[in-house]
DNA sequence: TTGTAAGCGTTATCAG
DNA sequence: CTGATAACGCTTACAA
């Protein structure tokens, strides 16, 4: 049916071990004459060397897997797009894995990744609760992994991020410089690494200045556009005073402007928002949306990069990677009227 | 390094031949006794098969390919998510591939994809200009692929799609039974089947009504974001009596929203707009988009059936299948004020 | 420069 | 019920 190397060497007229070495090496090893009628039988079936076969004798699969909760989210669709374009030239193809932070769905691509032998492994879905086993089951099978965007405070492993309390600290800062002294924020899941740590900026900011921290503006939001919409619900009817909320994540302060609008509370003049990612998406909203901007292409680069030097160099890096991000101003925060 | 049958089966006492049948067949075949003994080492070492060398004599890698011109698009990550999921579910992981519409990027694509030996190919970025060649490239490598989204008229592939000339015709109806006369269509590429049957849909419903359909009111916008905002521009400014807009994808409606802003139009009390696809994100558009649902979901699940169909019982469908959309009217689009 | 042959980790065939 | 052994399509010593 397909054809094979052993067809092409008969068709050339010579062994399978020149038409391999025509198809590997470019330089040396073969007659210019040989080496140009095997081209030529290749080029005229189009034969394809199965990968597979190669598999099996060189060790490797040029495949990594991406593992990620839900590739609907835009933050994670850039992240994959980047990933997917720069580990393609350096000539990996990558799988898909949605594990929707899910301890059994995720097992079984672990799983799976193992058993189809990928190369290595991209990671973004560490919640705390489920990574001890993860971490395990990944050393033990000695396979190469970046974590990237969720990390987690005492992992072996490496990984490409960002620095979620300064970053948190920045936003939060921004709206103290504003003025505002009631801000609400909205949390991922309490188990997700990167929201506790923008939490922590966010306190960190109130402490610096002396300002106490109510309680009751802190929910949690689940980084959906339903979750910041709840929460921000809850928050606005419940605390009467707010003058700002800080969403942890884009996603979720596009719930707030679907809250605000439906209880007719206006963004900016009664309530300042602040994002975190700036999504493309932020394009759309009105007023334009303040947000904390993460270089989400490069972070997808940086760890491909990183990734493939393990695998191929055996190269650790020694340390994990932190990447700059940057508070962009917009049109969602304002000066708290004094009155 | 890592554990293959052989070790597992000197560590049992048995053959190879053994571990493999209790790794493959769940009933008989094998005493109760060596059963549960090989079993048990199978757990105490945590062995998986290598499911590249199964794949070597059994011919399949449950894997497939799924090429789609660009993750970003919520459409296309919407589609792979449900794909994704529906593919594990059967037992089989996706490769992702993204190529932007560019012939180069996909061919090299599909050549990986069948060097990988993938089981199949779906298939979302036939573009009329390099489907020739894709085309024939898929058939001579007799690789089961399934078409959604963006076929082509005389394709000798079939897939899962919608029907666009109605879905146009839809939402252009719509806006002319609320009396709009100057009806502004923002396409994708001309290149792309789906918007040029859109537009089709769109030009029959003024046939129907006998509305005379001005050239100036259709413009070419890339199915992008952008491209709707500057398709718009062009629309508002050089049509001062333009009274709607038909973008053929939610995406383009988006940019439409930017432009009527920044023009100080207001939608719908100015200009009416419709959108096609139903994103998530036109839940944070104010106000929210009329647009058509496409049964996004639906389409992958069917396509992902389908092909594992054609795959496993080398079953073909026999013709092309159409999902039903719908118009979801709601508050971008209103009647035209008789003045 | 070229070819022979071993082997990668499985499954499948065929005996026992 | 169990086990040798031959594939699968390639790469890689090693020989010629």
């Amino acid at each position: 049916m397909k054809l094979t190397i052993k067809e092409i060497a008969k068709k050339a007229n010579v062994s399978i071990t020149t038409v391999s070495r025509v198809l590997n090496q470019n330089k040396e090893g073969v007659g210019k004459e040989t080496r140009k009628r095997v081209e030529e039988v290749i080029k005229e079936y189009n034969y394809r060397p199965n990968a597979i076969a190669r598999s099996m004798i060189t060790k490797n699969t040029k495949t990594i897997g991406l593992v990620i909760p839900d590739i609907r989210n835009p933050f994670f669709s850039d992240l994959a797009r980047a990933i997917e374009d720069i580990a393609n030239k350096m000539g990996y193809s990558v799988f898909l894995c949605n594990v929707d932070n899910q301890l059994k769905v995720l097992e079984r691509y672990l799983w799976l990744l193992i058993e189809k032998n990928v190369d290595g492994i991209i990671f973004s879905s560490s919640d705390s609760n489920l990574n001890d086993g993860v971490q395990k089951l990944l050393k033990k099978n000695n396979i190469p992994v970046m974590f990237i965007d969720r990390g987690d405070d005492d992992s072996e492993f490496n990984g490409v991020f960002i620095d979620n309390t300064e970053a948190g600290y920045l936003a939060t800062s921004h709206l103290i410089k504003l003025g505002h002294k009631k801000i609400g924020c909205i949390t991922g899941p309490k188990t997700i690494w990167n929201s506790n740590h923008r939490l922590k900026g966010y306190k960190l900011a109130h402490e610096q200045v002396g300002l106490k921290i109510d309680r009751n503006l802190v929910r949690e939001g689940s980084y959906t556009m339903k979750g910041g919409y709840d929460a921000a619900k809850v928050l606005l009817r419940e605390n009467k005073d707010i003058t700002s909320i800080f969403a942890l994540n884009d996603l979720m302060a596009f719930g707030v402007y679907q809250a605000a609008r439906e209880l007719n509370i206006l963004i900016p003049d009664d309530i300042s928002v602040v994002g975190f990612d700036n999504l493309s998406y932020n394009q759309i909203l009105t007023p334009r949306l303040t947000t904390i901007e993460q270089p989400i292409k490069k972070i997808g680069e940086v760890s491909v990069e990183y990734l493939i030097k393990q695998i191929e160099q055996a190269l650790m890096i020694e340390d994990s990677i932190y990447l700059k991000t940057k508070l962009i101003v917009r049109d969602s925060t304002r000066a708290v009227s004094k009155d």
